[in-house]
DNA sequence: TATGAATGAGAATTCATTCAT
DNA sequence: TATGAATGAATTCTCATTCAT
């Protein structure tokens, strides 16, 4: 099979670029990163992101959905239909936690401002997380209903995880926080489920 | 003394520019932020800006210091020793809620991207919130030695009560959520207390 | 008397400007200068000046004049007709080496570039020289006719002391050179007339 | 290999706009010119000047530096040591008289304000000068030693000769001095060699 | 297809000058 | 008359994008 001597590096130019973006603008933020830079880290042209990309935002952006996308696509769980809701949760987090230590980059980019957006992608990343919270009221409405859990609003429910996912991003990433995920993940669904209550 | 037609206008110049740039720097950002919108927004030439603040970058880091020393104030509860746990909880939600309605603008600076925050306000806008996150720490602590709440780690409440802080900032703020800030606080103050146990 | 608090400082507003001008000018050149800078040193308002100038360049413009008629003024000999030239040249080196020495900042101002000199100055300047140096070219003349000096042409003899003056004013000015004014003037005065040939 | 009408255009746009740079800032100054105007005259963009010279400065800097050194280049003899120091005076002048004249806009440079040279390049130009002001005197010694003249203080002999130099420009670039050369630089040695006694 | 030299629109900032007090 | 806060024209420099090779 002759691949020549471009060797491995071949995968697909148009991936280098995406994955040069991703370092690149988790270093810098969008309006400070420089197409040479990304350029220059994904060892091409300047000129040779255009034959790819028409344009530094729609660079951006398909970076964002594709992270998001592999972000998403870590909390999947396969048999999902099986679990507790406790399960799911705690499967959730322990996704969070994982997927935040091994991604440090790209966890920047995810959880970021998204000023730069232009509609079209606010709408897919809105429906994409609107979605994702519909099914996680959903399961909620379940729960409550096979007795699973008392009675609450689901909507508050989501509202309380997804604040939780989020704050824990900044030690983690950030701050280097050193802890090992399962017990993490363990504690932080005990606590959203026992509450503050005294025993 | 004939003050007379200069009325509120006078108020301090200094003032003037500052919250032009809330709403300049909250529309657009720090970098898609021009100048001379925040001049006409606060009614002056662009060189006055210059008169009052060195440049862009120090207007926009004195203007999100100003903001989170007012969002800060907010949160304040007066006879805070006199309370419980719970209730400085209730109060927390309840200001935070009330504060991000009243001023989207405002919240939108508060909560956003820190990229372009030099050093020296990074370490305030840390200090500030370590501090208060610390102080949160001990009242909790403290909830557990006089057995008002079960032993649970403080690091981990203060997580969950602030990501439920930022995860309310943008539903009220950007989707306009419209809920009766007493209830809501109360169903939030009542969900972490009570987790998702069932009865 | 009743001069009031103002003291001696009352010599006239406008001269307190123009020596403040001397200074500033003299230490920044003309675009470097700061009107701002000009008023702080001559102890007055910014808007001040404008009410005895009307703009930067003709202020700019007076006090070059100005200084030039000083520097000029002091050139001059009383009785000048009874002097041969050799006495005329010594004096017109003494005259102008303790005038560096004792007006560095002025002088700095007199021998500089003339960029900004728009042309009327630029014609007061030209003609008060070539005044200068037709006086002396005929003065040359004379000590010719009167066979003091041998036959050459007055215009490069007028050259040559002209670019001596010149030359002197950059070692005496900046690097500070410290010799005996009577002596130096002798030396040169004496090179100019015995020229390099051997003994 | 067809170059074809590429031409000329071609050699080096840097040096191209170092051109441009010595045609505009002679005809403005340092800060009356215009980095548009510098791009206009070398036929090029604006940003690309940029692609070349990190700033204004620099671009001043650097034209300087280079035109000094085509100004020293050109006084050089190449057989100086078997000429005596009248043969060395004489080809001083002749050289700069014919530098001059050929080289109007560059000699403004060359003897120019330099109020906005970096510290850098001060100690450059510096060197460079007193260098040729060293040598020079030591050839005035060696003449003195060898009674080719008579003995006197090789400082001002450096001094006068400079000074003539100086005084020389003016009216050469400025009025069009229109003087055979040859002739002149004859008198003038001949004016520093005999002085003005009478015979 | 890949490149990078060239481009110019656009933004921050400066500072002489004005003018209400 | 004296002032200095306010102004905005004017200038340098940046960097996404183009296009000839």
């Amino acid at each position: 099979m002759a691949r020549g001597y471009e060797g491995e590096e071949k995968r697909d130019k148009r991936q280098m670029i995406l994955d040069a973006a991703v370092k690149v603008f988790s270093r810098h933020g969008y309006h400070e990163a420089r197409m040479e830079e990304i350029a220059a880290e994904a060892g091409i042209g300047k000129g040779t992101i255009y034959e790819y990309f028409t344009s530094k935002l729609e660079l951006f952006q398909e970076m964002l959905n594709k992270s998001r996308e592999v972000y998403y696509d870590s909390l999947e769980i396969d048999d999902k239909k099986k679990l507790s809701l406790r399960e799911k949760i705690y499967f959730l987090f322990l996704s969070h936690i994982q997927f935040c230590r091994e991604n440090k980059e790209l966890t920047r980019i995810v959880f970021w401002d998204t000023k730069i957006m232009d509609e079209e992608l606010k709408v897919w990343s809105y429906d994409k997380r609107k979605e994702k919270e519909k099914m996680f009221r959903e399961e909620v409405r379940e729960a409550i209903e096979r007795r699973e859990i008392r009675k609450v609003d689901p909507e508050l429910v989501s509202l309380n995880v997804s604040g939780l996912l989020s704050a824990l991003w900044a030690p983690i990433t950030l701050d280097g926080w050193d802890v090992d995920p399962e017990e993490l993940a363990e504690k932080l669904t005990d606590l959203i489920f026992a509450g503050l209550k005294p025993e």
